[in-house]
RNA sequence: GGAGCGGUACCCAAGUGGCCAAAGGGGGCAGACUGUAAAUCUGUUGGCAGACGCCUUCGGUGGUUCGAAUCCACCCCGCUCCA
């Protein structure tokens, strides 16, 4: 099977530039192809993963991905379907977000021998002469065309810089930097990217009069079509020092019925077959093709061991079995006890203020080792520390191991 | 540079001298129902206080007033039209 009927069967490709000489690209020659991510954040995110997901698959069907970190282009910041224009980062928070990034990368794909490559666009961009780049660059972009590419569309709208809307410019300019250096022929990138992709295909046909090729990524949204990977603290990030693996595990296994299989096709490497089958379960029994998808996707993004590990902790709270050893747990100090329990609470954030937690005592939402917390004027007690810890639940889902240091 | 409009809580948005901790919607949280799902229904949603009440908040800084999100002055930011 072509690699890409592989992708287009789990439903990864949305566009092509050309969809036939893609394919014959990709079956017949070992392609150089880049994604580009920006450094918006000092982490990567669950819309990522898909990214290096695909990347992923192309590297094993024996094509070379670039990697290409945007510390250029997140000077800039992309306006792409935003609404606001999003605030500037400062030049430290960028090489800072870059380091961070690198690191997280080699985990997804293989560096090793050239395999892949890995470059920041800062190296060419930073060093730009405008009047040089506008004759050289500028003169092939005709400014109606652009206020009429769909990624502008609800900037103009609501307003659009000069320095967003140079955007395109510059990563049309990435490609073609690209092909000129490593003779990169595709770019991929998330259905967003569209309108920019194609600028740098007609950029490397009008400078270097080669074809050159794109096509986008769906973006992962849900059945109702709002952004998947979104919690109530922001992104899912695959760093697990912004999300635990225990909570991006259960992120998964309480997608909606809906969405299982739209998961198991983007985000694990399970055949098909497979996918189809477990997606095909109904009412009670997709919850076993949640729970297979939650441990995929953790494992790939945490490792077997820490999936393991979110998967007993979530066996354990849930199921009433196991041990609670691998449960998140908070440590406090042993001189808090005879304190009031909303204010060690408090104290150790599991509950971000007293009248928050008064609210849950009121609606009988907060409990103590399963049993309801009922007073405000619960005190810490030394025997809630039953096997050397406490367990806090705050409503139906959300678990806290407390330990006495 | 000129003219007009606007900046309200996590987001959208009402409020134009006291009854405003600020309508309504979204989102969040909790409860019921369930399958650790969705949908639905109910409650709740600045902080401190068991009620009273106190403190901080309506772009910023000053001012008028017994009293300001609301009036005045200056400033900052955004949008639209003109140049």
């Amino acid at each position: 099977m072509s690699i890409l009927d592989v992708l287009k069967e789990r439903g990864y490709i949305e566009q092509f530039s050309h969809e036939e000489e893609i394919k014959e690209l990709l079956d017949k020659e070992k392609v150089t192809f880049y994604i580009g991510f920006d450094p918006t954040a000092d982490s990567l995110h669950v819309g990522h993963f898909i990214q290096l997901m695909v990347m992923s698959y192309l590297q094993k069907a024996g094509h070379r991905p670039i990697v290409l970190i945007g510390g250029g282009t997140a000077m800039v910041g992309d306006p792409s379907g935003k609404t606001d224009m999003r605030k500037m980062l400062s030049k430290e928070d960028i090489t800072y977000n870059v380091e961070c990034i690198k690191k997280q990368m080699e985990k997804f794909i293989d560096f090793s021998e050239g395999k892949a490559i890995l470059v920041n666009n800062a190296e060419w961009l930073l060093n730009l002469n405008y009047i040089d780049f506008l004759r050289d660059i500028g003169v092939h972009f005709s400014v109606n065309r652009m206020l009429t590419a769909e990624c502008f569309k609800l900037r103009l709208e609501k307003g659009l810089s000069f320095l967003e809307f140079n955007y395109m410019l510059m990563q049309a300019y990435d490609f073609l930097e690209l092909n000129r250096r490593y003779g990169c022929k595709l770019e991929v990138g998330g259905n967003d990217q569209w309108s920019n992709i194609l600028a740098g295909v007609d950029l490397i046909r009008r400078k270097e009069g080669k074809e050159a090729y794109g096509m986008t990524i769906t973006l992962l949204t849900n059945s109702e079509g709002k952004k998947m990977g979104k919690t109530e603290k922001g992104a899912l990030w695959l760093d697990p020092n912004k999300t635990s693996p225990y909570e991006f595990y259960q992120y998964w296994r309480n997608v909606n019925d809906a969405d299982v299989e739209k998961c198991l096709r983007l985000l694990t490497f399970l055949p098909m077959e497979e996918v189809r089958k477990l997606s095909s379960l109904k009412d009670k029994e997709i919850n076993e093709a949640k729970k297979i998808l939650a441990f995929e996707v953790t494992k790939l993004v945490h490792g077997e061991e820490e999936a393991k590990k979110a998967q007993e902790a979530a066996e354990a709270l849930f199921g009433g079995s196991g041990d609670l050893s691998n449960v998140p747990t908070i440590k406090i100090s042993s001189n808090l006890i005879g304190q009031k329990l909303l204010d060690v609470l408090v104290e150790a954030k599991v509950i971000p203020s007293k009248s928050e937690g008064k609210r849950l005592i009121q609606q009988g939402g907060l409990y103590i080792n399963n049993e309801k917390v009922s007073s405000f004027d619960e005190v810490l007690k030394e025997e809630m520390f039953k096997e050397g810890f406490m367990l806090v639940r705050k409503g139906k889902k959300s678990y806290n191991k407390i330990e006495l240091e």
